[in-house]
DNA sequence: CTGAAAGCGCTAACAC
DNA sequence: GTGTTAGCGCTTTCAG
């Protein structure tokens, strides 16, 4: 019923071999033979069986993609541009969710070299030593998108988020600020804890102001999060004046926590963000944020993977994007 | 180098069929050949190829999604219903993005179909002739999610737009409005153009109130592109005082656009949104909104789609999920 | 430029 | 309970 490269091959007098070519675009052909199988496949609406060919070639020519959650709006931006150049290339992603939870991730390794992908773009806020070596143990290449590998021996492609941050963190100070609160996502985040943090900290030091643990909480990310994060903030004695959110869902909620307290922002309080997604220009006031090039990170991923599938040599296997500061409304 | 069943099989003192019975859970093995065997695939480090079992048993255990855009929201949040309910039944699931293009959507299927899929879901803002063709000749079941084929040929999972646009304009008809306006997305979406459309004419004309062309704008669905409509529409003499928004988006463009221009919500004008994304309670004041169940539209539509592959018996094929007016604080 | 033939790694009858 | 044996549909030497 379903017709295969033999059916055409039959139809047209020629071997398999010779059908084999025309389908793969293989030069050594005749154009008179080429075009009689070309209209064949026609007549007959034949469709290359990619599982057969995936098992005679021993290439699928699909990439496998791990992700926390893709209908986080942070991750669902890296993700396009994953697939944007993986369409470009010819491949195809099998997408899964980790929920950010190593168990999933491990067995969702585990899936995708069973499935044979040529490849794979992981993106973990965490990458553990057990993650670690199943990735050492891979048959195929691997590329983390927006995540560290602190051993430095998996290929990545990210921002320098301790500069970033540091920016950010400057940016409020050279405003006169002294009471700054660091309202972050989890710390079980390396990007969090030993990036974002250290920047914060680093940005406090050279100003000569000191670190006040009070001043920084590392809870949900998440707009509920930052809301409550500012009313809690907010009851210090001697609380903040301005804020350095992880997030734009943490900046957001930071100034409506405020907003809906009577504050005026940036006149009252200043926030700084960092992600600069699209709800960036959503909020009144629009926020000042770092911005994180998350398509492109997705896409140079993808990208940096298709060079290591087709084995060709990369000069840099970690990569680190430019990144800037987007001045809107939320800092004066 | 990559062990295969042979090599466990050779290893256990079996035959392949005996491996692969234990592989695949088959009760027929004695318990202590079982064990055997296991021991062997864990020493070996044994794991199937699941592109050789698809080509021998013709199932892929992996179902194909088409999506206009992953990095938007909206989709985002039905993908992952979607991609839960797969991974609660042990399927893969192949993510592409269309970006509306007819063309590609079509390039597409044949894609999906060659990668032997078992399973297709689709979500278009229109199902046109040329996909419905071919969508009939798919060798595989497929599922519309979100997504209307107003030949009733292909099972879908939709709430009732018509009646909940029904309902939300009528929730304006209530509150004394007569100058009623429709912002949205672009009428090629056949939900835009015969679903909310019409409900929205059907509940003015039950108020006896005269559709006024001038009151209805169907141009991108986009933030700006709410901020340009409010803007737009405050030019008219008679300008209207209440907005019926088909997404948060253009909602929240609505109301910004007002609130730049100094005026208060809901106290000047009220809007009701159409979505009831996470963005729904991020803006003040607060989306008053239909609410579109798009994570259970995907995991519904998934599931149905497996009672499909199974070749299980389905009552309906045409699924209607039920919908409810969100009240927030935009609407009085 | 074209064909013959040997697999790729696994499942699925069918025997025993 | 377990083994034998055909394929599944295609790519890939190797000849010629």
């Amino acid at each position: 019923m379903t017709v295969t490269i033999y059916d055409v091959a039959r139809e047209a007098n020629v071997s398999m071999a010779t059908v084999s070519r025309v389908v793969n675009g293989n030069p050594n052909v005749k154009p008179s033979t080429r075009k009689k199988v070309l209209d064949v496949i026609e007549r007959l609406e034949y469709r290359p069986n990619a599982v057969a060919r995936g098992l005679a070639s021993k290439k699928t020519t699909t990439v496998g993609v791990i992700i926390p959650d893709i209908s986080n709006i942070f991750y669902a931006e890296l993700a396009r541009g994953i697939e944007d150049i993986a369409t470009m290339y010819r491949y195809n992603i099998i997408l899964s969710n980790s929920d950010q939870r190593e168990d999933k991730e491990l067995q969702l390794l585990d899936n995708m070299y069973g499935k044979q992908v040529d490849g794979i773009i992981l993106m973990s806020d965490q990458v553990t030593g057990d993650l670690l070596k199943k990735m050492g143990h891979s048959p195929v290449p691997i590329v983390l998108a927006g995540s560290i590998d602190e051993t430095n021996i998996i290929p990545s492609i990210n921002i320098d988020y301790l500069q970033a941050a540091y920016e950010a963190v400057k940016r409020l100070i050279v405003n006169g600020h002294t009471r700054i609160a660091f309202v972050s996502g989890p710390f079980t985040a390396t990007i969090n804890q030993n990036y974002k943090y250290a920047g914060y900290k680093k940005a406090l030091a050279e100003a000569g102001i000191a670190v006040d643990e009070n001043l920084v909480v590392a809870a949900e990310d998440s707009y509920d999060s930052g809301i409550e994060d500012w009313s809690e903030l907010n009851k210090l004695e001697n609380a903040p004046t301005a804020f350095f959110a992880g997030s734009d869902e943490l900046a957001i909620g930071i100034i409506h926590g405020a907003q809906d307290a009577g504050k005026k922002v940036p006149e009252d309080i200043e926030v700084i963000s960092f992600e600069n997604s699209k709800l960036a220009r959503m909020v009144r006031p629009q926020l000042t944020s770092v911005v994180l090039p998350l398509y492109d990170i997705g896409a140079v991923s993808m990208r940096l993977l298709t060079k290591f599938m087709n084995k060709e040599t990369v000069e840099k296997e970690i990569v680190i994007l430019p990144h800037r500061i987007e001045e809107r409304d939320s800092v004066k």
